[in-house]
RNA sequence: GCGGGUAUGGCGGAAUUGGCAGACGCGCUAGAUUCAGGUUCUAGUGGGGGCAACUUCGUGAAGGUUCAAGUCCUUUUACCCGCACCA
């Protein structure tokens, strides 16, 4: 048969839509599967072919459901709210909408035309009223319950985009949208209390099956660590300066302090402070340092000795110099340490180069020529000297620190709070007004949504204020609590807000009286399977964790956590081997391919090109071979004759159903694609195939090329859509011929084959082994030492 | 620095988990078809040696365990990813 991929595939497209193929029933005898892939940002640029790989796994994977009986929700949406597409409106003048509404459009008709089985009936956009009034509406649940909140600190800035961002979206140091250098500011915004999930977010991981470095990445990112906070008092003016450590049980080593230039505490004692000049010019020469700067200059340690305050170890009772220096963080602990420099390398660095005590605490190490971090006995530590275990020395650490009331046992996470706010226009409002007599009030939730409203210029000030600030008809309101004048906050919130919810949605996407009816969200939640970047896996994954966790705990949703299962695929990178970027020009348009290959080869190719969780260079003239392969699958219409079963074939048809079906399941979908191609091979060596045979081998392909596939189902008298029949099953007894061909090795190397019924005894296998002609002049004269055989498999003579 | 990972032909990648290394595809070589390009078909294709049956070496490097190692153990090198002065 000729392969016409322009006709069949939209054929085919047509008639599954009319169908309504891949709609999920809400609520069924079927059992459900619910698979999650990650919503795309409809950007200008439309889709590239890496969001075709990213889809096609679970794509195939939902189509072996339905062919398996299962009642399967595959969805898509947008995640439409963001900054590119904000910039982009501002350079041409389109507003964000219009801008919005065209990309969607873009994206929809790509992704239809590859043919992927979404059910198009339960689309979401995050950007709609319909939608974002709910995500509103978990903010102010989260604000009822006091997760909300609004506090001045040092906040990332993004100086390009003029925004402030979360701690995640500043990995690294750069901006997450532009790249550019974060700078750190000081500014009043609102956070979102993750941190008090932060124990439930890690504890969660152990109940889901995610791949281990998604489970890994997540962990580290938690940054959970145990330890002490300790009081050290000041002999000057009485109070306390309070320190996070790990290791309480160094205390008597502590010859120092170091608190962040930004710690409160100079501020308060200025006065007191007798060199405030040299602080303050250190503080900003600190301010000036980007991040990159910061790192680069690890090894030098640089920093102040403060004039004027004076600490006391708690333990020894020593009088101990308090330093300014950048190596201390204000974001972590209490932005303030107790310096070991005997046991840590970068107080030694720091006692090195200012002249410090160092004293040794632990044994084991030589602390004149640096740190020794290692275990030991425990010296010039009064009631703990002769302690050897970490753990003991620890614990009576913080007995004595709890006796004496200097100090208690501590938990930190490395994970800070959400800032959540963007001053940008391109978000969901933020449903909180200012009111000069009763402060922060919430929105009613009955005047959900509070719109965003329609302007001609949102351009952001320059000052880091947002665009809604300037629509006076905006942020004039009254007070929901007293009627009186009050402001609305201008703030939207950040790209990640809807995104955290949106599976939920899509369960149950017209509902106006809640996000979800309770009763469906029973029925299909968890998520069964959820796949996405690893990019994603420090931020959204985390965020949604957090939303869903809240809602949990609200009694909202059925499940604590909202994904069972989570794997990520590799990126595809450009022909050169970059990764694919507008800027390098090196990206490839799905289009582009489908036009000249078909959508078929395309779903085919990037499944084929090699480990789908590994990165791989795009490769056309690989796609060639997907090409060729389903031209001869096309071919072999020509080849059928008769019905039933080829006797040749029937092995190999059963290992093959065997193969793809399980590789499917590993996401091994090369060597699933590769079982065909042999298969193929094999049916051309023979010349024919039964129709039966063919019907088959159509099924198996129909996840991956269902055009073709249905095609040929139809062509073949199959009754029903190809994409909806019986997934075929294998018997296991029918996978292996009933000969074996067993390699025959003398000391180890193979000197040739034997042919053997199967699961051949030892004794018949050796005595048909040495009947070789070969392996028998091999063994002439020689000891025989050892005979080995593992049935099917190998033989091996050992001889001397 | 900490954490995770990878290394196999000219290329992308297989290898039932210790049992014939290189499946499958690309590319390449030769031949057939074709005016030619493309397509398609047949045969071959890890390196060295041989007309050949065959032989020898071979999974980043060096050791080891084993009848048998890409796979397990020890040492080591290179690259990739994540976090990073986290107290």
């Amino acid at each position: 048969m000729k392969y016409n991929f322009k006709e069949i595939e939209p054929k085919w497209q047509r008639k599954w839509e009319e169908a309504g193929a891949f709609c999920a029933e809400d609520f069924s005898d079927k059992p459900k599967y619910y698979n999650l892939v990650e919503f795309p940002y409809p950007s200008g640029a439309g889709m590239h072919v890496g969001h075709i790989k990213a889809y096609s796994g679970l794509e195939v994977v939902s189509r072996k459901r339905r062919m398996q009986g299962y009642n399967v929700l595959f969805p898509i949406g947008f995640d439409a709210y963001g900054l590119p597409t904000e910039n982009y409106a501002i350079k041409t003048g389109l507003h964000p909408r219009v801008v919005t509404d065209r990309n969607i459009e873009k994206f929809t008709s790509q992704l239809k035309r590859v043919g992927f089985s979404f059910d198009w009936s339960r689309v979401v956009d995050t950007t709609e009223e319909d939608y974002y009034r709910w995500t509103q509406w978990i903010f102010l649940k989260m604000f009822e319950k006091g997760l909300v909140f609004r506090d001045n600190a040092l906040v990332n800035y993004c100086p390009s985009c003029k925004v402030v961002l979360s701690n995640e979206d500043s990995q690294g140091g750069k901006c997450d949208i532009c790249h550019s250098d974060i700078v750190q500011k000081s500014k009043t915004v609102w956070y979102l209390r993750i941190t008090e999930y932060a124990d439930k977010l890690l504890q969660g991981l152990e109940d889901v099956d995610y791949l281990p470095n998604v489970k890994q990445q997540q962990v580290n990112w938690i940054g959970k660590s145990t330890g002490a906070f300790v009081n050290f008092s000041l002999k000057e003016i009485g109070e306390t300066l309070r320190i996070y450590t790990t290791r309480p049980d160094t205390l008597f080593g502590v010859t120092f302090m170091v608190i962040a230039p930004e710690h409160p505490i100079i501020e308060a004692n200025r006065d007191r402070i007798k060199n405030i000049d040299a602080l303050d010019a250190y503080k900003e020469e600190c301010a000036k340092k980007t991040e990159f700067e910061r790192t680069q200059l690890v090894k030098e340690k640089t920093g102040v000795c403060i004039d004027g305050l004076t600490a006391i170890n708690p333990v020894s009772g020593k009088e101990i110099p308090i330093y300014i220096s950048d190596y201390v963080m204000m974001g972590y602990g209490t932005g303030a340490i107790m310096a070991v420099p005997a046991h840590d390398e970068r107080d030694w660095a720091f006692a090195k180069k200012f002249g410090i005590d160092i004293i040794e605490v632990i044994k084991g190490g030589d602390i004149a020529t640096g740190a020794y971090t290692g275990d030991g006995e425990m010296v010039n530590s009064e009631f703990l000297n002769g302690f050897t275990n970490k753990k003991d020395s620890i614990a009576r650490m913080l007995e004595h620190l709890e006796e004496k009331g200097i100090g208690e046992k501590g938990v930190q996470y490395k994970m800070k709070d959400w800032a959540f706010n963007r001053q940008r226009y391109w978000g969901e409002p933020i449903p909180i007004v200012h009111c000069p007599h009763c402060g922060i009030v919430p929105v009613p939730y009955s005047e959900l949504p509070l719109k965003l409203p329609t302007v001609q210029n949102f351009e952001p000030g320059e000052g880091g204020e947002s665009p809604l600030a300037k629509i006076e008809a905006y942020v004039n309101c009254k007070c929901p609590k007293c009627g009186k004048d009050a402001k609305r906050e201008t703030d939207t919130m950040p790209q990640w807000a809807g995104s955290s919810w949106y599976f939920l949605r899509y369960i149950d996407p017209k509902n106006s009286e809640a996000f979800a009816d309770r009763e469906k969200l029973n029925y299909w939640l968890p998520v069964d399977w959820y796949n996405g970047g690893m990019e994603h896996v420090t931020r959204h994954m985390i965020y949604s964790r957090f939303w869903h966790k809240f809602l949990y705990d609200l009694g909202e949703v059925p499940c604590a956590e909202p994904y069972a299962k989570r794997t990520a695929q590799g990126l595809i990178l450009g022909p050169d081997g970059d990764k694919m970027s507008k800027s390098k020009g090196n990206v490839v348009d799905p289009n582009d391919v489908v036009d000249i290959y078909g959508a078929d080869v395309l779903r085919t190719y990037v499944l084929f090109m090699g480990d789908y969780a590994s990165a791989a260079p795009w490769n056309e003239s690989s796609m060639k071979g997907c090409k060729r392969f389903l031209e001869r699958i096309a071919d072999l219409m020509d080849l059928v004759k008769g019905e039933g079963v080829t006797p040749k074939l029937e092995t190999a048809f059963h290992k093959t159903v065997k193969k793809v079906s399980l590789d499917i399941e590993d996401l091994k979908f090369n060597t699933a694609i590769a079982a065909m191609m042999t298969l193929l091979n094999d049916i051309a060596d023979v010349g024919s195939i039964t129709r039966d045979e063919l019907m088959t081998l159509v099924r198996l392909l129909c996840p991956f090329a269902p055009h073709l596939s249905e095609e040929l189902w139809e062509m073949l008298g199959g009754e029903g859509l190809c994409s909806l029949a019986p997934w075929p099953i294998w018997d296991e007894n029918k996978t292996v011929e009933s000969t074996v061909e067993v390699a025959v090795q003398v000391n180890g190397k193979v000197r040739g084959t034997v042919s053997l019924p199967l699961n051949c005894p030892k004794d018949d296998a050796i005595a048909a082994a040495k009947a070789d002609s070969k392996v028998a002049a091999l063994i002439e004269g020689k000891t025989v030492i050892k005979e080995i055989s593992i049935p099917n498999k190998i033989i091996n003579i050992v001889v001397k």
